[in-house]
RNA sequence: CGGGGCAUGGCGCAGUUUGGUAGCGCGCUUCGUUCGGGUCGAAGAGGUCGUCGGUUCAAAUCCGGCUGCCCCGACCA
């Protein structure tokens, strides 16, 4: 690609409306441009940058087996009525009307769709397991958009979704992604953890989320460095340390969505006076869509943290409804918890029968019995994770792509004396299979420096009369600096080489 | 949804306190100059000051409604 073709203006000054250093480069490099809150369009170099990211999930998903599809954005309100989530789900649920008065929504997610699809599907035992996959567009209508791509409304997902038909089946599943997932992340250069997560309105028995470690993360960590132990703060379990017998009293509304009915509770949580509350764990054991506080109104259900000494009032129900701090002891090994703060990348749920339950999705088993099938659903951000690759991968000159995910591999750089040359060579380069992104505008060097470092590509090929004079080429690697003249006739070979080593 | 902030040319900002009809830097166009780290000079183009209404002889500036965007919190992949 030539850059004076490219409708990719670099800008010099961070917009204003930047927080976080990788999107105020996002935006610079003219990789993206906001077009709403949490809505972006991919200029080009973006959009390559992604194309990069979901050819290494295509391949890791296809060698697990999985068959990519394409479920559509749209979706009628019935399939998310007969999950439920057309109740349980608030105003994160797009809704529309189209013009024959029927109810739709946009895809939030694909667990009811896919549900759909393997209840016309699937019949037998023998059609099982399935694994089936997409990329496709989401909207979440979220109240708070942020920090550029890292929490967008309408950004793109790698949705897995396995079909077993007992649980053994799904474990296998779910292990085989929990270690694709790491190979994905590994190949994008992004390190990440897995923690033990909460399974939030996906619903189901079991989650992971892979993390992103990195302070302007929203999501907090808990980690032990003896045994190894990592979770979610909102499941985060801890020693509960004894306490004077100091209490603290909360009041909450709790409200229930049974069905198509809402309902509501009043609910008052006890807790040790130095504990702080977790509303996940609360809005588990009540099995509760939301809390609201409230005050001064007479309690349904009292709850006491089972880290309470010596509470004599009312007691309904004693649990773990606290929320593990910095320093807290781990419940297997005693060592202290610490926080970090973390992006999830990605998430894995094992589903069970969550959907296919009230969805009706079965499968004769081999003794001729209709089971309900076993589900599990495995999600990348792919949208998110190129905000966390901007994140992780840049300088103060600007971003500093891995060769994998470089939407072009190298930068081409024709000076004064050097656009002839560069001209076949970017010609040579392209047919030997090599993505160039070439600088042939009337820019004076300076300019088409900085923007090469500010775009970031892993290699920087300067042509001009003094790198002619000096026997070449002069090849400059982005990420460490180093750069050599190479002569011409070896070019093609240094690169290729120098590729293949990455 | 609660709290805070912002909205002036493509981008970043000043001007608003104290009302008098809009300015700076970058970018853009043309010419010259320079040519390996955002050269220098000259001449230009480009703005219903988010929007609707009010006050006033006069509103970017004062008052009110609305919209949009950003930040903190709640929430969330």
């Amino acid at each position: 690609m030539k850059m004076s073709r490219l409708m990719n203006e670099t800008v010099r000054e961070a917009p204003s409306v930047t927080e976080v250093k990788g999107h105020e480069l996002l935006l610079r490099a003219g990789f993206v441009r906001q077009v709403a809150a949490g809505v972006f369009s991919y200029l080009h170099l973006g959009q390559r940058a992604l194309q990069k990211l979901e050819a290494i999930m295509r391949q890791e998903m296809d060698a697990l087996g999985g068959q990519e599809i394409k479920m559509p954005l749209v979706h009628p309100a019935a399939l998310w009525q007969a999950s439920g989530r057309w109740y349980e789900i608030d105003a994160e649920l797009g809704r529309l009307v189209d013009r024959n008065g029927r109810s739709l929504t946009l895809a939030l997610s694909h667990e009811e769709t896919l549900a759909e699809l393997a209840r016309q599907e699937i019949r037998s035992y023998r059609q099982l397991p399935q694994l089936a996959y997409h990329i496709q567009t989401k909207w979440r209508d979220d109240p708070r958009p942020r920090a550029g791509l890292i929490r967008s409304r309408e950004f793109t997902m790698l949705d897995s979704y396995s079909l077993d038909a007992d649980d053994a089946g799904l474990a296998a599943q779910y292990q085989a992604h929990y270690d694709a997932y790491f190979r994905i992340f590994a190949r994008c250069g992004l390190p990440v953890l897995a923690v033990e997560a909460d399974v939030g309105m996906m619903g189901g028995t079991q989650a992971d989320e892979f993390m992103y470690l990195t302070p302007i993360g929203e999501d907090t960590l808990l980690l032990c460095d003896g045994c190894g132990y990592r979770a979610n703060r909102q499941v985060a379990t801890f020693r509960k340390p004894e306490t004077g017998g100091d209490t603290q009293a909360m009041q909450f509304v709790a409200e229930l969505v049974v069905g198509e009915e809402k309902l509501e509770r009043v609910v008052t949580a006890v807790l040790a006076h130095h504990s702080q509350l977790n509303e996940t764990k609360l809005v588990h054991l009540l099995d509760a869509q939301r809390l609201r506080p409230t005050a001064d109104q007479a309690t349904d259900l009292w709850l006491v943290d089972d880290g309470v000494t010596g509470w004599s009032g009312q007691v309904d129900k004693v649990a773990d409804i606290a929320a593990a701090q910095d320093g807290d002891a781990c419940t297997s090994c005693g060592q202290p918890l610490r926080t970090v703060r973390a992006v999830e990348v990605a998430n894995i749920f094992k589903l069970g029968t969550r959907y296919s339950r009230t969805m009706g999705v079965t499968f004769v088993d081999a003794h001729g019995v209709a089971q309900p099938i076993v589900m599990g659903s495995y999600g990348i951000g792919v949208t998110r994770l190129l905000a966390c690759l901007a994140e992780q991968h840049h300088d103060a000159a600007g971003l500093v792509w891995p060769v994998a995910i470089a939407p072009y591999q190298v930068h081409l750089l024709a000076l004064r004396g050097g656009l002839e040359t560069a001209v076949s060579l970017y010609n040579d380069l392209q047919q030997a299979g090599i993505d160039v992104l070439f600088d042939d505008r009337e820019e004076r060097p300076g300019v088409k420096f900085n923007d090469a470092d500010l775009i970031g590509l892993p290699l920087r090929l300067t042509l001009s009369q003094r790198s002619l004079a000096a026997g070449g080429v002069e090849v400059k690697i982005r990420g460490d600096g180093e750069t050599a003249v190479v002569p011409l006739n070896d070019l093609l070979n240094h690169v290729t080489a120098w590729l293949a080593e990455q």
